[in-house]
DNA sequence: TTCAATATGCTCAAAATGAGTATAAAAAGC
DNA sequence: GCTTTTTATACTCATTTTGAGCATATTGAA
């Protein structure tokens, strides 16, 4: 164990505003020194664990998101930990080896403090391909994918590459699946179609990528986070971290349909979560809005009393099949 | 960050034998001149990753595994990073901070090889609590955490632990959950009924504790495991991991309900089993054992390509109501 | 031959789901 | 003031899935 460890906390900063999931970057101060990454590739806040003074983790986590983007995350919950070797490109010149713990945070819409370098980034700017609200929309990243395939060396291995690409991309009879969003970004990655892939391979033949880039493997980060919320939405009431005390039906359905990156069907996501009693009508009836008003809901506590995994389930979302 | 870090791969490896999940532990080989942990407490297998040769977490786990254990393990699953400060006594000495990234590795039953160290112990012989397949088990921990509830210092805590202890422990409406493992671990802990809660306390009063201890905060590990066995079950394929390549539906029901730790309704499991195309018969029949014999089945590996996660649904699992 | 034990097929009511239709209540356009 | 547009909300209905159980089939052992 000659080679010293460093260990990081990245923060996947989670909220939704306009429709859109938007997620917390920072511009990494040390990325012009080394030269190693593109100077403008937005990064996800990371910190490195204080084992002086931290005494968790998810303390550490909230210090060091507190310190680089002004924001106090309130829920927060584990992600998972990359350390694969080269990681971090300054490794290679006998650097330590980078560690990092993912954190997953939802925080309501709010402005962050001026001056301190943080910007919300549209999520799907880097993960385009996970947004499957718009139905016209087109899919170069499939037949790219199907021309990766179709050049394997071998025919096993063809047969290999198109079979995960069917199913990670939802061309099979399952259907999209919007929980597979870590492994289509490592499809991609390996049939080189981001540009991440490139780094460590020849410049010049370097290909434009799908999707917007982000700094060392913080895109993978990103798509694992991705990958989560959309699991936990449905049995855990997460999506009430993002949005205000009251709320129209609506809006909370549209919130669902960010982050799940999907049209669910209107009356049936009322009735389903009418029925497993997630909310309560206030009385009150919004105003200003075009329509109808609409009455406005909160978030029933109890039903962590009542229900086995109570959380959102997605009505017109099974089996829907790839356009 | 003057302090060094320690970076510990755990690994919980699970399988399921007479119907009892078991899990892998060894004897630490420190235990005796450290003084800090019972010279007998079963530990994880767990080691250091080496920075210099180990290209990812999981291939220096399949080595630690395999060098503390003599067992390969086949399918391998990142489940969680502790790294809470005081989780190793030692570290209070002014020692580092040891950070361990857990593992979970499910095997099919096999024999350790002799002389290694490591052996097979019940999980639930650490959690028993866990275990509701016998229906009428008592339950002294419910009557303990009650007199915790009522012990407590205000009303509104009384009411919180009350409420904390309903939930995890299935006595609401909502019933059972298999999947809040750790949750009921980590209320026990705080109410002083498992034995590592005193260790750091005193120990003249220190109570029996329920289950069997582990070294360190190895019981909170396997906890977690536990619960991410039940969850990932219901919506991955992962049972088939721990099965023969040819396997009877019971032998499948039995499994399930091991790890579920809650019986299931037999037609419907075989129902839903088929239904879901899960598995398919493989035309011969099982023979030598007491009544009609059962056909053989084979996992559908092509399911994968027609259903949404596919996994074990637990029918006459859901509300099912606390004794 | 009978019994105990297991496998497997089948029924039936209740609940949940998918895909709508229909109606209500507001603001905006004229 | 009336119509149009827009959103909210109620309700229907066929289909599928679930929970619970009964019935029958096949084996080895008493």
């Amino acid at each position: 164990m000659s080679r010293p460890l460093i260990l990081n906390l990245s923060a996947v900063i989670l909220a939704v505003t306009d429709d859109q999931p938007r997620v917390l970057t920072v511009y990494r101060r040390d990325a012009r020194h080394t030269g190693a990454t593109r100077a403008d590739a937005p990064a996800l806040p990371s910190g490195p664990l204080d084992a002086d003074t931290d005494r968790t983790l998810e303390i550490a986590l909230r210090r060091g998101s507190l310190e680089q983007t002004g924001i106090e995350v309130g829920y927060v919950e584990q992600l998972y930990t990359f350390a694969d070797r080269g990681r971090d490109p300054r490794e290679r010149d006998g650097g330590s080896r980078l560690v990092s713990v993912a954190y997953l945070a939802l925080v309501r819409e709010q402005h962050v403090a001026a001056g301190v370098g943080a910007q919300w980034q549209n999520a799907y700017d880097f993960l385009p391909w996970e947004d499957r609200r718009v139905p016209g929309s087109p899919a170069p990243h499939i037949a790219a994918l199907a021309a990766w395939s179709a050049a394997a060396p071998s025919a096993a291995l063809r047969r290999q590459r198109e079979e995960r690409g069917a199913i990670s991309f939802g061309l099979t009879r399952a259907g999209w699946d919007g929980f597979q969003a870590l492994e289509r970004y490592e499809l991609l990655y390996e049939a080189g179609l981001v540009a991440e892939a490139w780094r460590e391979r020849a410049r010049s033949s370097r290909p434009r990528g799908i999707g917007r880039s982000m700094a060392l493997d913080h895109r993978r980060i990103l798509a694992t986070a991705l990958a989560r919320v959309r699991g936990k939405l449905k049995y855990r009431p997460v999506v009430f971290e993002l949005l205000p005390p009251t709320f129209t039906l609506l809006q909370l359905q549209r919130l669902v349909e960010a982050l799940a990156g999907i049209r669910l069907h209107k009356q049936n996501f009322r009735r389903l979560v009418n029925a497993a009693r997630l909310v309560e009508g206030t009385g009150t009836l919004q105003s200003g809005s075009p329509g109808r008003p609409a009455e406005l809901f909160r978030f029933r506590r109890e039903v962590l009393r009542e229900r086995q995994g109570p959380g959102v389930r997605l009505p017109g979302a099974a089996g829907r099949r790839a356009r």
